[in-house]
DNA sequence: CTGAAAGCGCTTACAG
DNA sequence: CTGAAAGCGCTTACAG
């Protein structure tokens, strides 16, 4: 026999209303008759049906909001598609949502957007915060309204976020330089950096990775200059012909972030016999390096999932008040070649 | 105002179960009186509340049963953690479940567990086949019986299991080909491979996939020797040894399956300077392999993501009759080294 | 502080 | 072939 708010009811001697009151703590009943509920619910195995959760929250329908500063940016492609199935996965709970999408790290803009879908009553928010102190401001004034925040792919500290769903970014730099360290098999050897914009903080933790670790475990190889494109292809063809030009006989060239599709553009004609492009992420452009040979390698850090997670997270607790299990859930980091696209 | 059965009902003029009726293809429906409410259902924008549908369900408990041949062998570990989680969800919309486990490749064994599972009352098997004849006459007779069926890590082709969960094990053995390919930088070198148990067809398929790969990729890497373990640790360790022996000037080691544990042992006392290993998979033994640089890398194939998606396909056939979206569901190949262990 | 009743959206016997 | 009614397990006003 199944053990239902019902069971439970007749077992202690109340009426299902009271064991609902027990069971989800919830404000004026005798703190005994709670005490004693929650035990022999507990004796019987109850646990409670989400399926009825679920539907009886159908009355009062829960809005997700989304901010993504994604505009321009082809690595939130693939997040995009996880927030879109798993928003699809609970709008078939009666879940609603809407979006909001951004260009680069104007926190101020970001702020514009938080006020924007709070004035549409969301219950809560998974977003790509901008590490500033507005931004932790408004997710903290949020907290006290009660309108929950999930962070993805990039987590800001000391905030009431619920969950953060990312990758440990300087562990995703610390990958590449053990690449180059495969690669290299003891020879001496060169390498540059391009990184991204420096607006974006979890490259600079990804950078610090690369270079600790190149430093710490291969001394066989040598950074020779770290570069910024500022997250423009235009300007990541110009640095990267540069570099390349300064350094003939360079080994390597690592792309930490955004602009390869630039960059690699300066790669073909400079090239020699084992010159190695390593990046991150799977743009169309890395796609296409990884294909004509251009690329070793690149590193991924589970886009799909941090959408997907992200989003399920917000909606199991709308849906059911469950919490999430952990607070921090970082996504694996993996390296793809041509063989594994 | 949501769309719903009874919204439905009002605007074509009939009675909620009739609607149930034409939406869900029932029988014993007038045909024209079923289209019009399809159409209008459509044109009305009608998503069905999954919450309500689990609901109903909870009438009768349906069961899932589990079959894994997963016994002695560690890579299982994360395909089980992967169905547990999986399980724990469906469980909170009232399914239930039954584990079998077994031992290597016996298909006698495997059907008998069917057969025990069958008699329990499950709805719905997910499984590891093993692909024989025998397997596949039961999956056909499952089938007939209305018990759905999902293959889990292998597939079982010619069946009428709903979906397959799991990697592409010639692709998986590219992959490592590709590696040798990376870390030799064009240079002669020669490797050998070290395969499991003759029994595992998806090991026969991975073996084609590096060997075809050298040969047309890597003209500069020559395969010495192929052996099998037969899944044994200490047969591993034998023929490990022996090949190491043999070869002396042996650039490269790849274990294609079980035995990781065994072999590796054989490897210390050999190695040349630039000598490296690769392994598929993420026991123990390769984690330390990996901390050791004694396993240059590892390829992963997301042991967990198979276990829980095939149970969730299956737990959301069951409970909301929704057939899986993809027939295949491929798991992704990674690169693993132990920075991004 | 507690209980009785209605209702979330769907499906399922049952009667006709 | 169709409809009216009951019920899945939970929560939420409402009355007391």
């Amino acid at each position: 026999m199944r053990v239902t708010i019902k069971s439970i009811a007749e077992a202690v001697g109340v009426s299902r209303g009271t064991v609902d009151r027990a069971l989800n703590n919830r404000s004026g009943i005798n703190h005994e008759i709670a005490e004693k509920i929650k035990k022999t619910a507990e004796e019987m195995g109850y646990r409670p049906n989400l399926a009825a959760k679920a539907l009886v929250k159908t009355k009062v329908v829960k809005k997700i909001g989304i901010i993504l500063n994604s505009e321009g940016n082809e690595f939130f492609d693939e997040v995009k598609r996880g927030i879109e199935d798993s928003l699809q996965d609970l709008c078939e709970f009666g879940l609603e949502y809407e979006w909001r999408t951004m260009k680069g790290y104007d926190d101020k803009r970001e702020e514009e957007l938080m006020e924007e879908l709070e004035g549409l009553g969301i219950s809560g928010l998974v977003m790509t915060p901008i590490n500033s102190e507005r931004i932790i401001r408004k997710i903290h004034e949020f907290h006290k309204k009660n309108i929950k925040v999930v962070a993805i792919n990039s987590d800001v500290l000391n905030t009431e976020r619920i969950a953060y769903v990312g990758c440990k970014h300087k562990k995703s730099g610390t990958v590449a330089a053990g690449l180059f360290g495969l690669m290299s098999q003891g020879r001496e050897e060169t390498v540059a950096i391009v990184t991204g914009s420096k607006l974006n903080l979890a490259l600079e933790r990804r950078e610090r990775g690369f270079v600790e670790t190149i430093e710490k475990d291969y001394p066989n190889i040598r950074i020779v200059d770290i570069l910024g494109n500022d997250d423009s292809d235009e300007l990541s063809y110009e640095v990267t012909e540069r570099l390349l030009k300064e350094y003939p006989n360079l080994d390597g060239l690592c792309f930490l972030g955004a602009g390869v599709s630039g960059g690699i553009k300066a790669v073909p004609s400079h090239r020699n016999a084992n010159f190695k492009v390593v990046t991150f992420d799977l743009i169309e452009a890395v796609k296409k390096g990884l294909s004509n040979n251009l690329i070793a390698a690149t590193i991924l850090q589970e886009p799909y999932k941090q959408g997907f997670d992200g989003v399920q997270i917000m909606g199991k607790y709308l849906l059911f008040q469950q919490m999430p299990k952990n607070e921090k859930n970082y996504t694996e980091l993996s390296i793809i070649t041509k063989y594994s696209m």
